[in-house]
DNA sequence: AGATATTATTCGCATCCCGAACAAAATAAA
DNA sequence: TTTATTTTGTTCGGGATGCGAATAATATCT
């Protein structure tokens, strides 16, 4: 939609106005919900009887209904307008490599059922399970009319082809989901790496109104990854593979990472790199490199930290340094307004911040950057709300025009 | 323009749809002129009918000019249309350290009339020539009409202030050019970072037609710039100064930067690391560190390695390879679909080419990149084409809607 | 001279926003 | 209780815009 080459523009036709501001009016209501019509004639600029015109169109449409009467000291009572939750439906998809997740949202981005299942490890057993469960959930919920189908995946998706590309941990390489869902439900499939559906969801549901247009989601687990918003647009690169951060060297001649490169972020700051450094210092200190125990799992390590381990708590304080590293490049590179971290290592907040804050702070100390640092809501599940937000943005967001 | 917060919305008018279609035609006339009405109504898709009463509008406000008539097998003569080069011009001026240039171009950037000054050292004097200049300049031209005055500078803009920050190379801080600039001469005034204005300057005058929308450009002098197209916008980040890559480590607690960080990007692969490299060496082979000779200047060093010095092509290679460990990150990381680099270095393109292309190669094996590293035409003064593409940006460039 | 092809303009129509007038509804004041 | 005031929401005429068909204006080929 956003692609424009110079064979086929995006001229404005008579309904053009129309469909940008029926686009703002739908996102004030998202935003403000409830308010009335007036409401949205003051916010937007718009005369009462273009909103009036508008806003009839989204009843009948039924992606926004009437609600209760508001209470004003004088004169005649508002009708407040909601969207429509009752209605319309998002189905949304997070792809991971142990466990997918299907979920059915409404278009506040509110989850109405969830339910996850193992990731099959072969890509056409993984297809067909995921068709079966969302057939299941359309089956299930007959008077719903449904808007699309958002899917985030733990790898690139090629611009062009939409074809899941490069996804490491998952062991696939060059899969379409795109066709195969679309073809059995009938319904738009979009699909986008996790860590930008993560800074998707960002902008769409925790900074509404905020006014960002520039933010970064790193989102750390096995890996890193790094989804970019400038200018309020995903920035997606030439064929959509920008944003690997996580590959970016850190480190000169540093360890080798299994994508090729030396001394990659992703292998000094992810959960992978805690657990290394606790096992370096748990073997060196026993003197014990051959010992059979268990390799601990990252939430065993904010475990032991929170219990005052020292060896943990320092795997975390040197993945936090490292963390800070890759921020700071972040910050000096993209200047956003906020970088959302996503991963369980925002359980140990109040250890990594000061940490990371330091690093930064060294490393840009005359550009005084305006970029805050916040960790995700946990409870938010923001690839799945990110995997929403790529259908809601296909409906509220800004048409582009060149 | 661009910047969009919840309490000004940039609604649709009944002339929304007339400001966006006359922006494609304008754009249309710039980047292939000549061409006929019909020419334009093909390639837009826009009606015969409509793109006549565009056109005639901009034939009216000057901004086209009708000329020649073509030449068909069958039928009528089409009447070709061109930018009016002769009534619209821009004012372009570019800072730098030790000279500062301004320039007159027409509508199609090509500069009528260009002078140089040297730089004064301080910023109001500064200011009080440039006013001088730039008055000349329009009273040298009394039948021409200005759009508009670009400027070009060596350090970043505060996004909100328009004030020149961190002018690291010139010694100024928190200077006002604009407010000056446009009361003493009533025009329009619009400041932007170098890297920002080069890399304005290729999307804009290069590769027009190319589609391209995601550019970055590289500036190699004493220091390093860089700027960021992304989905054809420039990236400012949230206070305007992203695109700081020059500024981020490459080598963890390598030298101290000027900036107070440690390895930055520009320490190892600008113009002055290259005479660094350059004086390790010679001081080295010759053991002797206190020589009273001359420092080389970088045009030596391209001059020397050219007739076969080998301390100087060494000196070179090294700049080059630490280059591309940059490049790489910035291949990583923004996946452009062009890297443009600007500088005295592209002179010796042949010999730092094949360096940079295997350092990114080596640090991106997996990620089969796309994005092409070409060097700036030096000729086309990059800077200065910048500060003109400005101006142009506001009346062709597509208009944003939220 | 007539047919054909191509460019450019004219005109009626539909869409859309604006702004003023109006209708509806609720409270305050007389 | 009646009237004035205030706020919400609708209606209607006017102006701007793009569309598409018809028409005018050229130019070449048969």
């Amino acid at each position: 939609m956003r692609k424009i080459d110079l064979t086929s523009f995006n001229v404005a036709t008579s309904e053009t106005a129309r469909n940008i501001n029926r686009r703002i009016v739908l996102d004030l209501i998202r935003t403000r919900q409830p308010l009335s019509r007036a409401d949205l004639a003051r916010l937007s600029g718009l005369q009462r009887s273009t909103i009036s015109l508008i806003t009839d169109q989204l009843v009948v449409e039924q992606w926004v209904t009437e609600g209760a009467f508001g209470h004003l000291p004088r004169g005649r009572k508002p009708r407040f307008l909601h969207l429509n939750v009752e209605r319309t439906g998002i189905i949304g998809i997070n792809v991971r490599p142990t466990r997918t997740t299907v979920a059915l949202a409404d278009l506040n981005g509110r989850f109405i059922v969830q339910e996850s299942f193992p990731t099959a490890s072969k890509s056409e057993d993984f297809i067909k399970d995921l068709i079966q469960r969302v057939e299941a959930l359309i089956k299930a919920h007959p008077q719903m009319f449904f808007e699309g189908i958002g899917v985030s995946v733990p790898g690139r998706v090629d611009l062009n082809s939409k074809r899941l590309i490069f996804a490491a941990n998952l062991g696939w390489n060059d899969v379409d989901f795109k066709t195969p869902l679309e073809t059995a439900t009938g319904l738009a499939v979009e699909i986008e790496n996790a860590a930008n559906a993560c800074a998707l969801a960002e902008i769409w549901f925790e900074r509404r109104g905020e006014g960002v247009r520039d933010l970064v989601a790193v989102t750390i687990s096995e890996g890193i990854g790094t989804g970019i918003i400038a200018n309020g647009q995903l920035l997606r690169g030439a064929n959509g593979v920008a944003g690997e951060f996580g590959h970016i060297s850190i480190i000169e001649n540093g360890e080798l990472c299994k994508c090729g490169n030396r001394g990659c972020w992703e292998l000094y700051a992810s959960n992978s790199a805690a657990i290394r450094n606790y096992e370096g210092a748990a073997t060196t200190t026993r003197g014990n490199g051959n010992s059979n125990r268990q390799s601990p799992t990252f939430d065993d390590i904010l475990r032991l930290a929170e219990q005052g381990d020292i060896k943990a708590a320092q795997a975390l304080d040197r993945m936090a340094y490292h963390l800070g590293a890759g921020l700071a490049m972040l910050t000096i590179g993209i200047a956003p307004a906020t970088i959302v971290i996503i991963g369980e290592v925002t359980q140990a907040w109040k250890r990594i911040y000061p940490i990371i804050k330091r690093v930064i702070a060294e490393r840009s100390p005359l550009i005084h950057s305006v970029t805050k640092i916040v960790p995700a809501e946990a409870a938010e599940k923001p690839r799945l709300r990110g995997s929403v937000a790529l259908i809601l943005q296909k409906h509220f967001g800004a048409p582009a025009f060149a």
